[in-house]
DNA sequence: TTCCGACAGTGGGGTCGCAAT
DNA sequence: ATTGCGACCCCACTATCGGAA
């Protein structure tokens, strides 16, 4: 009766499709959008522990099946994803879930947005640690060590054929896509250029109505900038902040633009929530920008914004909100 | 010498729980 | 009862420094 040793999940960096000429070096997977989570099968029990360390065993009671189907001890590595609607993984169907402690909210949640795990490696079978073995043979070992199960899956992957994979991913409206070098080894914690997380980004156009102040390296000047759109009426609606993209310079240079532009009122057609325009300075707005997001939330924000410059080229009157 | 990798530090959208108001 | 805040999830990015190449 061994004791699984804990283990830290690998993570990838950020990065392009590698070139085709090293493309046959790689097995390409789905990149899933959900909440990371390793996996302890011991003594027909499952026990799931959150990038952080964390047991989130309890917030998802419909893995717990999942013991059954595999076979003796194992550890495994993958993504917690739940399925929005239209079929594909929404991250913000799966919040909800994230943080709840309540019993009763969990079956309920576990019953109207089930979550399926996406299982893509395996750290440990029996009392034999899989780290060391390259990435081809710890899938294979995964195949032999999990039988299917309704709430839960062994995602295939390509080797090569990476731009395809890139372009399936796109069609599935998925994030992206995951490089994996088909000779590495699993290097627990680290991140490492053996994974190579390939994104598809969107842009968009943004006017600046306003920015708040930073702290502690920023404590002087801008932390972020407030970004609005135009709605299909032409009312400037409000999109969220950016705060990260820029160098120092860029924000030097952006705070000598935005003080001339300085108002009294926000410029918004919208109310903005209270959070977002407490400390705001408002300005003209005039200036536009671009930014790179993931998607749009919900409420109209832009998720994980990152600053990509000013458009001088562009007018503030036509910024409308893209497709996407 | 130059480049890479890891870290610290800045910023974002969200949710929940709890303490302060 | 409402509000503010930190702890968690997801994350992008810049600046820095020491060691590898």
């Amino acid at each position: 009766m061994g004791h699984l040793p804990p283990y830290a999940p690998m993570t990838a960096r950020l990065g392009p499709l590698p070139p085709r000429s090293r493309d046959e070096l790689y097995g390409y997977e789905m990149k899933w959008d959900g909440v990371r989570a390793l996996g302890y099968v011991e003594g027909g029990r499952l026990r799931l522990v959150s990038r952080n360390g964390l047991d989130v065993t309890v917030a998802y009671p419909e893995l717990g099946p999942l013991a059954d189907a595999v076979a003796g001890a194992a550890v495994l590595d993958g993504e917690i994803v739940a399925f929005g609607p239209r079929g594909h993984p929404s991250f913000a169907a799966l919040q909800p879930r994230m943080h709840q402690r309540d019993p009763a909210k969990i079956r309920m949640l576990a019953r109207t947005t089930p979550v399926t795990y996406l299982i893509f490696d395996i750290l440990h079978r029996g009392d034999a640690t899989a780290i060391r073995l390259p990435y081809v043979e710890r899938r294979d070992l995964l195949d032999r060590t999990i039988s299917a199960g309704e709430r839960w899956d062994v995602p295939p992957y390509s080797p090569g054929g990476g731009a395809a994979a890139f372009r399936t991913s796109h069609e599935l409206r998925l994030e992206g896509v995951v490089a994996k070098r088909l000779t590495s080894a699993y290097q627990p914690g680290r991140r490492s250029g053996d994974w190579v997380k390939v994104k598809h980004f969107r842009t968009q156009e943004v006017v600046v109505g306003g920015w708040k102040p930073g702290e502690g390296r920023r404590a002087r000047g801008i932390g972020s900038l407030l970004l609005g759109v135009r709605d299909p009426a032409g009312r400037l609606v409000y999109a969220g902040h950016v705060g990260t993209g820029f160098t120092e310079a860029a924000l030097a240079d952006l705070g000598a633009r935005l003080a001339p532009l300085a108002r009294a009122t926000s410029p918004f057609a919208d109310e903005v929530p209270r959070e977002h325009a407490r400390h705001a300075h408002w300005t003209e707005p005039v200036l536009v920008g671009e930014v790179r997001y993931a998607e749009w939330t919900g409420d109209g924000r832009l998720r994980h914004p990152s600053w990509r410059g000013l458009r001088p080229d562009r007018r503030a009157e036509d910024v409308v909100r893209e497709p996407g």
